[in-house]
DNA sequence: TTCTATTGCGCAATCT
DNA sequence: TAGATTGCGCAATAGA
């Protein structure tokens, strides 16, 4: 695990330059070629800060070299499966919004309907006390209830 | 919206230069420099002809012209503008998610709740219907016919 | 150390 | 014409 921590210092070279293989390119013509290789060139520095070519540390960069080419196409490779992953996970992301929206919405419909049951529930059982309350005392003379009357209620 | 299928690949092309860092570094100096670019011919010459020097005038890609600087810059500066709110969106999607899901399960304690309202209060009617019709109390002067036959409804 | 996976970045082609 | 998007490759660097 030690890799070297190298946290800024981006290779500020420059210049470079890339050329892809010829793969079965069907290029009729290279107009002018300019693909020179990465080779640092005598370019002078621009305000002062001069490379001291000779040899970078570690040039993983030797464009030429068949293994550059080959880390490189896997890299991008590599590449494109990560952001087509991640282009996915987005829409499912997006996707699963939807489905908890819907969820969301039948939850609540739900939620009506059990306080409406509960309501209409509850409205009949204190009518239902009444009755009793009626049954048992009816006030057709109007006057004095008091015997026994079993309090009805509830709640 | 949809974005037209390119079917062509224009790079791919094999050839690619990239240069220099030149002119001074703006602001923050870029960290990463050298990149590519699949420099297309400008145009060819259909009687051949070989480009040779003269320049083509057209190619917008002087490299060297302040003006390509400049606009490269800005696009520079779009682009990342752009890949900010692409990441916060999806941020912000994720915690849309987030949210749902809480509201979700708030939903679901309250459908819970109900529910046991609901069938409590349920129990309690029926039992009392029981009550009803097992005792039912006749008052005492009137010749109770059928007393009980007071079905307890269920529902 | 070597590989792959991620991430930031610049370029150019498009889209708006 | 300019800014916004998008696909793409490079390089640095997390992660295994």
């Amino acid at each position: 695990m030690s890799r070297q921590l190298k946290l800024s210092s981006p290779d500020q070279t420059g210049v470079s330059v890339i050329q892809s293989q010829a793969h079965a390119t069907p290029p009729s013509s290279l107009p002018a070629g300019p693909q020179q290789v990465p080779q640092l060139d005598p370019a002078d520095p621009p305000g002062g800060k001069a490379v001291s070519l000779g040899k970078m540390k570690k040039p993983h960069a030797d464009k030429d070299s068949d293994e550059y080419r080959q880390r490189r196409e896997r890299n991008n490779l590599a590449v494109k499966k990560s952001r087509m992953r991640s282009k996915q996970k987005a829409m499912d992301t997006q996707q699963r919004v939807n489905e908890l929206k819907e969820e969301n919405e039948r939850l609540e419909a739900k939620i009506k309907l059990l306080s409406k049951e509960l309501s209409v529930l509850k409205d009949l059982f204190l009518e239902h006390a009444h009755n009793l309350a009626d049954n048992v005392q009816p006030p057709a003379d109007g006057a004095s209830p008091a015997p026994n009357n079993a309090s009805a209620n509830g709640q």
